[in-house]
DNA sequence: CGTTTGACTACGC
DNA sequence: CGCGTAGCCAAAC
């Protein structure tokens, strides 16, 4: 069983994660944190509060040349987190390089760049669920309102 | 040493 | 819809 409540564990379990998404897509720190399941010494509402940040904490420390993707962990607003100005900047032209767009508000359209997440079958061979979907857009021409997966 | 501060989010006002 | 807070914890002050 992991023991998500050591950082070391909890980094590497999201640093594999952060490997799957694809260039020119993303992800956000929750949607990462929706794919682990909290182990028995963590209470899961202290969990799904936590989660969150803690792939944060995990994106800031990210190791370099180590292939991690970092930069395409963005927040929940489809924008980029990082506090440091120039650091922002670069994520952003990284993501720019692979063709992701931001729009007027500085955000990224989900429905267009976001990350379905990884396959069903590597889910299942690293223990993980499957990740909080993201909510379409009801469009008004469609009729009734339905939410439907990504 | 005590305090502040984070690449976050959900939730309550 | 905006704003503050809780939740854990390590590192920087």
């Amino acid at each position: 069983m992991l023991t998500l409540s050591d950082p070391d564990t909890f980094n590497s379990v999201v640093y594999s994660i952060v490997r799957q998404i694809p260039e020119g897509q993303v992800s956000t720190f929750g949607q990462i944190a929706s794919m682990m399941t909290p182990t028995e010494d963590i209470p899961e509402e202290d969990f799904k509060k936590l989660a969150p940040k803690w792939v944060g904490d995990a994106m800031n420390i990210t190791p370099p040349g180590k292939g991690i993707p970092w930069q395409r962990v963005i927040n929940g607003q489809g924008k980029i987190s990082l506090r440091d100005e120039q650091g922002g900047k670069r994520q952003r032209r990284l993501l720019e390089e692979e063709g992701v767009v931001f729009n007027a508000k500085d955000a990224v359209d989900f429905h267009e760049f976001g990350w379905a997440g990884p396959s069903l079958e590597w889910l299942r061979t690293h223990q993980l669920n499957a990740p909080r979907p993201f909510i379409k857009k009801p469009n008004p021409d469609d009729g009734p309102q339905q939410l439907s997966l990504f």
